[in-house]
DNA sequence: TTTAGCACTCTTGCACTTCAAGTGCTAACA
DNA sequence: TGTTAGCACTTGAAGTGCAAGAGTGCTAAA
């Protein structure tokens, strides 16, 4: 069903409203502050209309009206103004994205830093790195006893590790190393790798084979090892200066979510679309946080999403401005990520 | 003033329950809980001096008594039985000692997490990367316009950074910057560096010291971006579950200090010895978190302290379990380095 | 020196009242 | 027909008074 203009009026302010003061709005304050010219009844009346359509409920008789998902919902989508960014914060944005760090997952950490800021909610970031293979073997002799190795993986990102003997490591141990990986452990996803492969290479090394053991070992622990450095969560204690938190129980969920930072890895796994993701309330996460939304922004580059940046806040959060920030930075960041490309 | 045996048992078994209960300790649970022979109004008398010695205190009149800041420090120098670990304990501390991750970053994330869970409480670890200096620089290239500069430092790290060009890298200037950099630009900080030794490495470049220009800075940030790496926290959600911080406001005030981990990182810096320091309720930290306390152990090798581990925890923290248990693991750490020093 | 007894203090929980906010409904009005 | 004024109703929040319970300090007796 349609709604009516002023209808949608109304929802849009009772929407405004509680976004802005967290308390349910009720038909006296609307006349008043709203420039509605109708009587707080003929308000209420609309209201009731409201409320019987879904978007609106009460959280008791004697209190005003707080909008429901689908209220909420409705307003993202149609109703709700566009957040202009103001000098501050593009400024502010585009140092971020001028402030290019070596690593991806620095300039991750920093990012959901600066959008946490900006937005005064918690924010986070998500790097994708499931997948990944190595396409180059490399060693780098320290002394004696011990090296470098480096896997230079198809995902740009180099491992490194200091690899430490307990016998003397000779030039011919790590050529020999260096030869047999590179050429049967090269391009495949670790723990897809089939024993033919490992016997080939295991026959490569002949007399080394035990060291050549030992360094698929570390190898293979250097892949995964990396899972979980992949999420960074930003002012956390922000989302505690709202009144919904002001619970310890409540509160305590919030900070689980983001311990267990592999749920949050789920939230970009589950977003199938490269655009903007709004999930209001227990929509998501099977209400792991109750009372809260999530807003994603997938980043993708070349037709792969390579990770994300999101916020969590009350459900009443200030859904223009926090979506105005993530689409400006993302968009930054790809045009960057595509410029770098051409070159 | 030396307290009477008797004093010192009914202080001990006052803290015991404070510490186990988190509430007021009252004459009557004492001579029912604990043998003492002793009738209530005698061990009210005790308390009475207890408390006027200054080490026990009443948070109204018709309560029980509460262990004051000083209370708490002759209980662990003197009264605190000593905790044994559990075989399961032990053995998860060594499992943590056995499992060598690569990074020192990550094996202290590792050893937060481990500690949390044994304890109970949020753990921290710091990692001091103050003063790195670089023992060797080395190249691998990866293709015609990228290569990968390592960073051999003496903290017995290794920094990697793929830098990509926009004109292509030729193994001359890849052989001259590594020239350059090993023979002027090594075992000094980067904040030291001199004027003489700029110029003499711009000189020994020639026509690519635009190229080792941009190098350099490049060794620079590496070395500089580290800096707030070195914070790992774990468990911040356990301290939640404490009554003493069933409270929204003083929760905040907890993960505020966690979020700005640059104070955990002056926690470690005013550490003069190597001993274990407790530091109970604010007597750290300007009372930044209020009801709580710190334990935090250093981790020395060689001379040096190059990192340390530590527990937060409500006041009434179990002392002698989170100081068991910091000791055991940093005592195997220590060992491990020794050893592996040794080889 | 220890203890029993007692008066005192303070918190906690509960029932109760009052107050304000906001509603829905009805009837009057333009 | 849509709008509004008025009123009864509901509900949560806040405040009050009271009794119960826990723990103390003090005094006097053992």
């Amino acid at each position: 069903m349609e709604l009516s203009e002023r209808k949608k009026r109304i929802l849009k302010s009772v929407i405004d409203a509680y976004i802005a003061f967290g308390e349910p709005v009720g038909s006296k304050y609307l006349t008043e502050s709203c420039s509605f010219n109708l009587s707080p009844a003929t308000v209420r009346n609309e209201m009731n209309e409201l409320e019987s359509l879904g978007y609106l409920e009460q959280p008791h008789t004697s209190a005003g009206r707080v909008p429901t998902t689908s209220g909420y919902r409705t307003y993202i989508e149609l109703l709700m103004e566009r957040y202009r960014l103001t000098v501050e914060e593009v400024s502010l944005l585009n140092e971020l994205l001028d402030f290019k760090l070596g690593e991806m997952s620095k300039f991750m950490d920093e990012a959901s830093r600066v959008i946490s800021e900006l937005t005064n909610y918690t924010a986070f970031s998500v790097i994708k790195k499931k997948g990944v293979t190595v396409k180059r073997y490399e060693f780098v002799r320290v002394d004696g006893k011990s090296f470098i190795m480096l896997l230079i993986c198809d995902d740009g990102n180099i491992r490194s590790r200091h690899v430490q003997e307990i016998i003397p490591v000779t030039d011919e141990m790590l050529s020999a190393a260096s030869v047999a990986l590179n050429e049967s452990m090269v391009n495949v996803a670790p723990e897809r790798l089939a024993l033919p492969a490992i016997i080939k290479f295991e026959e490569m090394l002949g007399e080394y084979a035990d060291f050549g053991r030992r360094l698929l070992k570390i190898a293979y622990e250097m892949l995964g090892v990396t899972e979980d450095e992949q999420v960074h969560v930003s002012g956390v204690t922000k989302l505690l200066s709202y009144p919904e938190f002001y619970n310890v129980s409540k509160a305590r969920c919030v900070l689980e979510v983001f311990e267990r930072k592999r749920d949050l890895v789920s939230v970009l796994l589950d977003t199938k679309s490269n655009e903007l993701n709004v999930y209001i309330g227990d929509e998501i996460m099977d209400a792991l946080i109750p009372d809260s939304s999530f807003v994603f922004k997938p980043i993708n580059v070349g037709g792969n999403t390579i990770g994300g940046i999101g916020v969590v806040g009350p459900k009443r959060m200030s859904y223009n401005k926090v979506i105005a920030h993530l689409e400006y930075f993302v968009k930054g960041l790809t045009e960057e990520f595509t410029e770098e490309d051409n070159n």
